[in-house]
DNA sequence: AACTGTGAAGTTTTTCACAGCC
DNA sequence: GGCTGTGAAAAACTTCACAGTT
């Protein structure tokens, strides 16, 4: 539970809201300039009533008997998930996995920005990605400080996860997106997100067997 | 919330048991016979109750006074999981993303594999990734019923991962893995999981704001 | 003594239902 | 009439606390 000094919210309704960013968005490129919850809920498989409560825990932001304006929409929301300033972002583990999400990256979008990538095998370091440079794991500490960047992607192999989340930890992280997978240790201040395919390919197939 | 025939257990549950069985495995590696709900509490940052009672849906696989022995509690989760048999895996769409996903494939371990791919453009078509072949997606269809394939990970651009989930609901798919970022819309006996990159990285940078 | 398994209690999250506004 | 915003009720989920086993 999350407890603002007006509100108490579940960190489902963050996961939600980062939802409805994205798809406001893309609302907007088409074309739509009013929505209901209504039909939110149908695009998006969250009840009405979850969309609009999760909205009001940050305030005012719909019609009544009208609907929600969606780009005033779109600019409340990113006030409030803090996307109104540019994040710059670390990854260490320029593989394939980390080389796919380098170049994953739309420039036109610039609020969240991978802006510095790390590996330790010669054969990548100072090489450029989608515009990336790769620098030595060993220089990590020094530019994260340098750049003041707070989040890091981990796309390693499993058995350097630790060892990166410790250095990452050490030189001042604070937030960090996982794609090994292995369930992090670290100190209890330091936001962690896992993203691991082959625990949700098992949980879609446990739901299969049913 | 999820119900069998003798117990009600939340749908975390099966994500936990996941992560459990992914971890009991990698105790078995380094020689650990033996765990109690203690010591695992503090590895997965799991409370020890809830550890019992995840497992307690399923039966009784500790001992006590003892804790859990782990070759043993692996062989559970998998029966849980139904991860004791062989599932083949589509993926769709062998761009960078779905190219990393099909070498990341350790081919020691032997329940859940990606064993057809499929790609529009020419380039890729009948090409070789790590030993998976590349096919047309026109053949989709009929190689997913050849090969009686049920899950399907959607690796494509935004603009086609819609189609191609019609594509794959029309083929008898009945899980999808969905890493672009769009809510897909499907019927609601199919299981939807969501990997988002930029939804995680906004989720971590809303509790940095704070 | 140490640890599991589990009803019961407590907490969190979602849904309901309706007042209030356009 | 249609839709939002929100307390109150319901449902879901986690933690407590302790009986039971080794």
């Amino acid at each position: 539970m999350i407890c603002t000094d007006k509100n108490c919210f579940s960190p489902e309704t963050v996961r939600r809201l980062a939802v409805y960013l994205q798809n406001f968005e893309r609302l907007i490129k088409n074309g739509v300039d009013v929505v209901s919850s209504g039909q939110i809920s149908k695009l998006l498989n969250v009840s009405p009533e979850q969309f609009r409560k999760d909205l009001s825990y940050f305030g005012e932001f719909g019609k009544r008997g009208v609907g929600y304006q969606t780009e005033s929409l779109v600019y409340e929301l990113k006030k409030i998930l803090g996307l109104n300033q540019a994040w710059q972002v670390a990854l260490v583990g320029v593989g394939r996995l980390g080389c796919a999400l380098l170049n994953s990256q739309d420039f036109s979008e610039l609020n969240v920005r991978i802006t510095a990538a790390f590996d330790s095998d010669k054969k990548n370091i100072d090489k450029t990605v989608n515009g990336i440079h790769i620098h030595d794991i060993i220089n990590f500490k020094k530019i994260i400080k340098q750049k003041k960047i707070r989040i890091c992607v981990i796309s390693v192999p499993l058995d350097h996860a630790q060892a990166v989340t410790d250095l990452a930890v050490e030189s001042g992280i604070e937030a960090i997106l996982n794609f090994a997978p292995v369930i992090l240790n670290v100190p209890e201040n330091i936001h962690v997100s896992n993203m691991d395919i082959y625990c949700e390919l098992e949980r879609l197939i446990f739901f299969l067997n049913k």
